[in-house]
RNA sequence: GCCGGAGUGGCGGAACUGGCAGACGCACAGGACUUAAAAUCCUGCGGUCCGAAACGAUCGUACCGGUUCGAUUCCGGUCUCCGGCACCA
């Protein structure tokens, strides 16, 4: 018998695998199609990560798995090339962006195909390549002529030294992370894309989808859907300023309202507002601020009162001061709260900050404490005409009277916000439209797609911060599509989001040149039945493409309401030292590094193995070597097979459970446990000195999907017929996987006393009858009362006894 | 801070739907083989106590409390860690 050696046999059978294209993919709509899904790569300058690995080769593992049980596997990849870091690279370097993602896309194809992957390399996509960012422009084009894309002042971070437009993640404590300097907010004017239309759907559909419920959860919490109402207070100045609240019944208790920095009010009674450079100056610091540190509870809430103006209650008629303060935000509700101290906790802090007073109108709790906002428990007092109520029917009563008074709204309010489409970069797909003095913004026709990304000089934005496409200016001066007079493209981009927003469909048709994809491929094979991602992609990459995937099926042009029928998350791979994997920690693994010292599929099982999938777990390097040892013992069992046929006796209740346990953990993500039943399986090959053919044959089958390369070889070197990625999965005997007797667990009061084996299948009574033999249960029970006796069949008997 | 999740031996983890806590692997220790080492194989492996020993007793699933015949699992509270917070992907 050779050595087992990895590296010659996993180039060996990735050398026939691409050469057959065993896993092409095929169209034939006669077959039962399956189609599994990973989120495509960034193809970084890092390389692959071991942190890729994971949810590959778990998908990986239920695409062979399904192809050997007969169906038409779809199992694609490609890349999703555009984006920041590439482009700080070839500003940095004076690389086209083009140049490096090419490098790194040729690196990060042949890194996975070093792991044996059954991708189908034929349908390949590349974000960032004309012929597919064609039809992100072609899906932008139908969104903006659905009016779903429009323009709207917005601020971004803007860096004063680089000039650039910054992500939140580059702005580090309020500088820029690059060069240190201030980042300030610039009032910018961006395309936005109306996802807000969508909200309501976004969240009823998750009903019919099979998601695991943190990410229902996270999506649902992030759309935010809450019922409320529209409250109008009267401005002294003659003007009103209307709030929302979830909390109408609290209304009596409104003492002071609070306006964001940028309300519109402030503008309009400039010269009304006494102290009206306090508030400027206010506003100027507030605008540093990002919201994530304006809403910070833990932060010392700042404001400054508006003097000269102020507000009346709109049901006790009295007059109420105007605060401003940035925990309030333009981008939720309406810019401006009425602030009830005694019943929400930030305008309980807010009063006791600022002296403001404190009113109960739901008694229950001791507001000179803290804020009394329990829902369920309350009954309304100080508050006239609902007094007495409880919270919930207070609300319907004083929602009725303000609307029939014309002083409220009912309103559903989201917390989800329009998607900020535009990114003043280069590297992105140019927005298809043209601005005409004449006619605004009109789309360029469908035959002049794909609009180019014109070459330029330098990757750098302009001193202003606007793309550097502004230069190319005989690419931004154009004509009118519709009166044929001078206009001007836009020249802002897209951000990543809309690539990766619409990848799988382009998967069932990559090469079509007409469309972005065939109907009935479309039709064949959504909606897609397994997608595999982050947790960190649940509220942005998974919402955008479920609401571009609703609007293309309320076009009409895919043939389902949700594009993924199942998702799932795995855990983050972290260092030896239980961090982050990053270059500035040292804590790096290569996966090429494995794959060349111990070969991808020990790389591969110890993925599954290492630990629970959906949690993330350090790497250890011990481990790797255990499970290469596994494998090892695997290769070895081709020197004690015998000749028999069929399962040895005293092994056939074990096959069959190995064989349940591993066809159900696949399914269910548990791919650590199906391999401890698989060495627990080998376990007992070696003890008994002995592998039947049989036995060995539906082993080699079992662990195929998690190491496909040794288990095809040891196929062929063994005579089993063809090839191994194309037999058929075993099935268990259900009557065989149960032992004919099993160990029960004999408690008096609660505590484990004794354990007697008894054959399986008895009834509470049979087991009373069988522990009442026992000397033991005897011994420990004699002059003492039996009180009752709890029974579970196949487990445990629990005597409860007194005296 | 807000939303979501997690916490079990020296380590990664296992435990169906409330029913024997610690499967499987790693590390470690002892033994076999070897001139020796590595590799391999065998044995042991949560803590404390009793015992020559098989065994027995007792505590133990982040912490405090509750429900239950029985809680890693359910409920209330606390602490710590991880993911997300809208221009990283």
């Amino acid at each position: 018998m050779k050595d087992y050696n990895a590296n010659e046999i996993e180039k060996k059978w990735q050398k026939v695998w691409a050469e057959k294209e065993t896993f092409k993919a095929s169209d034939d709509k006669t077959k039962q199609k399956y189609y599994a899904l990973i989120e495509f790569p960034y193809p970084s300058g890092q390389g692959l990560h071991v942190g890729h690995p994971r949810p590959y080769t778990a998908l990986d593992i239920v695409a062979r798995k399904r192809r050997m049980q007969g169906y038409n596997v779809l199992f694609p990849i490609g890349w999703d090339a555009f984006g920041l870091p590439t482009e700080n690279y070839a500003i940095k370097n004076k690389i086209h962006p083009k140049v490096i993602t090419k490098q790194n896309i040729a690196r990060f194809k042949s890194q996975l195909q070093s792991l044996g992957l059954s991708f189908d390399w034929s349908r390949e996509i590349n974000t960032t390549d004309p012929e597919y960012y064609k039809w992100t422009q072609w899906i932008f084009l139908k969104l903006f002529e659905k009016g779903l894309a429009y323009k709207k002042e917005s601020s971004i971070n803007f860096c004063t030294d680089c000039k650039v437009g910054l992500a939140n993640e580059e702005v580090v404590n309020g500088v820029c992370e690059r060069c240190g300097s201030e980042v300030i907010r610039k009032v910018k004017n961006q395309w936005m894309l109306k996802i807000t239309d969508y909200a309501e759907k976004l969240i009823k559909d998750l009903d019919i989808v099979d998601y695991i419920e943190r990410v229902k959860i996270q999506q649902k919490n992030w759309i935010g859907r809450s019922e409320g109402m529209d409250v109008v207070f009267k401005v002294n100045g003659g003007t009103k300023i209307t709030v929302y609240t979830t909390r109408p019944d609290t209304l009596f208790g409104a003492t002071y309202m609070v306006i964001s920095p940028e309300h519109p009010l402030i503008e309009k009674y400039e010269n009304k507002i006494k102290n009206i450079n306090e508030i400027n100056e206010y506003k100027i610091s507030a605008n540093k601020k990002s919201d994530f540190e304006r809403t910070e509870l833990s932060k010392d809430k700042t404001g400054v009162e508006i003097k000269g103006v102020t507000a009346t209650n709109p049901v006790t008629g009295k007059e109420i001061p105007i605060w401003v303060s940035d925990y309030v935000l333009m981008s939720y509700g309406t810019g401006a709260i009425m602030a009830v101290p005694g019943h929400d906790t930030r305008d309980w802090e807010f009063a006791h900050k600022f002296n403001l007073p404190v009113i109960e109108v739901v008694a229950g709790g001791n507001i000179e404490k803290e804020a009394y906002t329990d829902i369920q428990n309350g009954i309304m007092v100080n508050s006239a005409f609902i007094n007495g109520l409880e919270v919930a029917d207070a609300k319907v009563k004083i929602c009725d009277w303000l609307t029939e008074k014309g002083i409220g709204k009912r309103k559903v309010n989201y917390k989800l916000r329009d998607w900020v489409f535009s990114r003043q970069r280069y590297w992105g797909e140019p927005i298809p439209l043209v601005y005409c003095e004449e006619h605004g913004w009109v789309a360029i026709p469908e035959n002049e797609l794909p609009l180019l990304l014109p070459e330029v000089e330098s990757y750098e934005p302009t001193e202003n911060g606007e793309s550097p496409l502004v230069k190319i200016t005989d690419w931004v001066n154009t004509k009118c599509p519709v009166c044929g007079k001078d206009a001007k493209r836009e020249t802002d981009t897209m951000p990543q989001w809309a690539g990766s927003s619409w990848y799988f469909l382009r998967y069932t048709d990559p090469h079509n040149n007409n469309e972005f994809a065939g109907k009935e491929n479309l039709k064949y094979w959504l909606p897609i039945d397994w997608y595999n991602g982050g947790m960190e992609h649940t509220t942005l990459h998974l919402l955008y493409s479920r609401f571009w995937h609703k609007f293309l099926f309320d076009q009409g042009i895919v043939p389902t309401p949700e594009p993924y029928k199942k998702r799932t998350s795995h855990g983050m791979i972290l260092g030896e030292n239980n961090e982050k994997m990053s270059k500035s920690r040292g804590n790096v693994i290569n996966p090429d590094e494995i794959v060349e010292e111990l070969g991808a599929d020990t790389l591969r099982l110890y993925e599954m193995f290492i630990g629970d999938f959906e949690k993330s777990v350090p790497w250890s390097q011990n481990g790797v070597r255990g499970c290469r040892r596994f494998l090892e013992r695997v290769w070895k069992l081709q020197r004690i097979i015998t000749t028999a046929t069929g399962y040895s006796k005293d092994l056939e209740i074990n096959m069959n459970k190995t064989i349940k346990k591993v066809s159900e953990d696949f399914e269910n993500l548990k791919f650590n446990t199906a391999i401890a039943f698989l060495m627990t399986l080998i376990n007992d090959f070696t003890a008994k000195g002995s592998v039947t053919k049989d036995e060995f044959r539906t082993f080699l089958i079992l662990l195929n999907p998690v190491a496909p390369h040794i288990t095809e070889e040891l196929w062929q070197l063994n005579g089993f017929e063809g090839m191994l990625n194309r037999v058929k999965w075993p099935v268990w005997d259900e009557s065989k996987t149960m032992d004919e007797e099993v160990e029960i667990a004999i408690q008096i009061n609660g505590k484990i006393r004794d354990k007697i084996f008894m054959p399986t299948g008895l009834s509470k009574q049979q087991m009373e009858e069988n522990a009442m033999k026992n000397e033991t249960v005897q011994n420990l029970m004699s002059g003492k009362d039996v009180i009752k006796v709890i029974g579970v069949p196949g487990k445990l008997l629990n005597i409860v006894v007194k005296g």
